[in-house]
DNA sequence: AATGGCTCCAACCGCATCTCA
DNA sequence: TTGAGATGCGGTTGGAGCCAT
C-alpha cells in the first residue's frame, strides 16, 4: 500500500483540539504543525531530549511535556524508519519477543532499530485484528481499560533467548538480505526509503554525538559507516570514529537568517546549561519563524520553505570546546547482541 | 462514481516509575 | 524519607488513505 510517510498525511488537518491547562493557559492538542515541530527541534538541539515540561512552562509551545516527548520519540527522532512497513524479519522478531516479553513494546522496540514502541504496538494491534478477522473470532476488546496494571505483560518474562542468541536480532539495514535473496527477507528499509538525509541530519544535530550514536552514516568519506556489517551498536560505531576529526560535521547553516558565526556548539544550553537557554530561544525562534529553515529530518523541504543544509567542507576547529557531558545527552541505542540494561532515551 | 470495510498511524489518556529537592 | 513533578509505558481512539465491490 503506497502511503505517504507517516506524519505528512494529516499535516495541517489536525483536530486542533484545545484543553485548558492549569493556570488558564490553553494547552494545544491534536496534530502537530510544522512550526511546532521546528520549535520542538530547537528545544532538542539546545537541551537534548529532556526537560520536556519546560517547553510549555517557558512558553515556547502550548503543549504538555508528555506531548512533546511523544512527538519527538515517535516522529522527530532522526533514526526512525518512517513510512517503511515491517519486514518479514521484523515481524518474526516481534512475534518471538512478544511471546517472550508480552506486550512490552518499549522493550521489544529496542531490538528493532528505527522502530518505536508505538510502531510495534500499532503493528501488533493491526496484526491481531487481521488474524482475528481471518479466523472469524472477535478481536480482543478495545475497551479493556479495566485490566489491571499488573496484568500487563502477561507472558512470563524469562531470560530472553534472544539475549543469548544474537543472530535473531534484526541486523543492520545494510545487511538485511534484499528481496530475492536466498532467505527471501525483504530489506526493511531500502535505499528508496525516506529515511533521511544523513548528512543534513548530522549537521543539524551537531551539539550531540549523532555520529557517535551509530544512527547515521556519512557518505562523504569523512566518516566511516556508522552501521557497519556487524552491528548497529553505537559503541561500535563510536569506536570506529576517527577522533582526529570531529565525530560530526559541524554546521554553519541550519537556519537561514541565523547570524553568521552562530555556532550550535556555542548554544547557551551547552555552554551553560539552563542558565541562558531562554536567550537562545529568544534569539532563534524569531529567526525560525521569519526565515526559511532547514529541517533535515525530512526529505522534502519543510513547509516553512527551508532548504537543505550543505555541509561545510572543513570541520570547524572548536570541537574541543564542547563540554564532555554533551555526549551524555543521548542514551545509546541497544547493542545488537542483547537489549540494553535500561531503555533508550530515544 | 459512490461506498463501506480495512489498514495504518498519530496522538491522547491513565497509571507506573523515576528523579530530585 | 517523602512528596511533587517529570518521564516512561501501554492501551485506546479517531481520522485519512486504500481498495474491493
Amino acid at each position: 500500500m503506497a502511503r505517504a510517510p507517516g506524519g505528512a498525511r494529516r499535516r495541517g488537518g489536525g483536530s486542533g483540539r484545545r484543553g485548558q491547562a492549569d493556570g488558564g493557559q490553553a494547552v494545544r492538542k491534536g496534530h502537530w504543525t510544522a512550526e511546532e515541530d521546528a520549535v520542538l527541534l530547537r528545544h532538542v538541539l539546545v537541551h537534548g531530549p529532556r526537560d520536556w515540561s519546560s517547553i510549555r512552562s517557558k512558553g515556547f509551545l502550548p503543549r504538555t511535556g508528555k506531548s512533546c516527548r511523544l512527538r519527538w520519540v515517535n516522529k522527530l527522532r532522526p533514526d526512525l524508519k518512517t513510512g517503511c512497513k515491517f519486514s518479514a524479519e521484523e515481524e518474526r522478531v516481534v512475534l518471538e519477543l512478544q511471546a517472550q516479553f508480552g506486550n512490552k513494546w518499549a522493550r521489544i522496540s529496542t531490538y528493532l532499530p528505527g522502530r518505536t514502541d508505538n510502531d510495534v504496538k500499532n503493528f501488533w494491534s493491526t496484526r491481531q485484528k487481521r488474524i482475528a478477522r481471518l479466523l472469524g473470532t472477535p478481536p480482543r476488546g478495545r475497551s479493556s481499560r479495566s485490566r489491571s496494571r499488573s496484568a500487563k505483560g502477561k507472558a512470563p518474562v524469562v531470560a530472553s533467548s534472544l539475549e543469548s542468541r544474537p543472530a535473531t536480532v534484526v541486523p543492520c539495514l545494510d545487511e538485511v538480505p534484499l528481496e530475492g535473496s536466498s532467505s527471501g527477507v525483504v530489506h526493511p528499509c531500502s535505499a528508496a526509503t525516506p529515511f533521511m538525509e544523513t548528512r543534513s541530519v548530522s549537521a543539524a544535530l551537531a551539539p550531540y554525538d549523532w555520529a557517535g550514536s551509530g544512527l547515521f552514516s556519512f557518505d562523504d568519506g569523512a566518516l566511516p559507516l556508522a552501521c557497519n556489517s556487524h552491528a548497529c551498536s553505537s559503541s561500535n560505531a563510536a569506536a570506529l570514529l576517527p577522533f582526529d576529526q570531529p565525530p560530526y560535521p559541524l554546521l554553519d547553516v541550519q537556519v537561514q537568517g541565523v547570524p553568521a558565526g552562530w555556532n550550535w556548539n556555542m548554544a547557551p544550553g551547552f555552554a551553560n546549561a539552563g542558565a541562558t537557554d531562554h536567550l537562545a530561544y529568544q534569539e532563534l525562534l524569531p529567526l525560525t519563524q521569519a526565515a526559511p529553515m532547514v529541517l533535515p529530518f525530512f526529505d522534502a523541504e519543510y513547509p516553512l520553505g527551508g532548504v537543505k543544509a550543505e555541509l561545510p567542507d572543513a570541520a570547524p576547529d572548536n570541537f574541543d570546546d564542547l563540554p564532555p557531558d554533551v555526549f551524555d545527552s543521548f542514551d545509546q541505542p541497544p547493542p545488537p547482541v542483547s537489549p540494553p540494561a535500561t531503555s533508550s532515551g530515544f
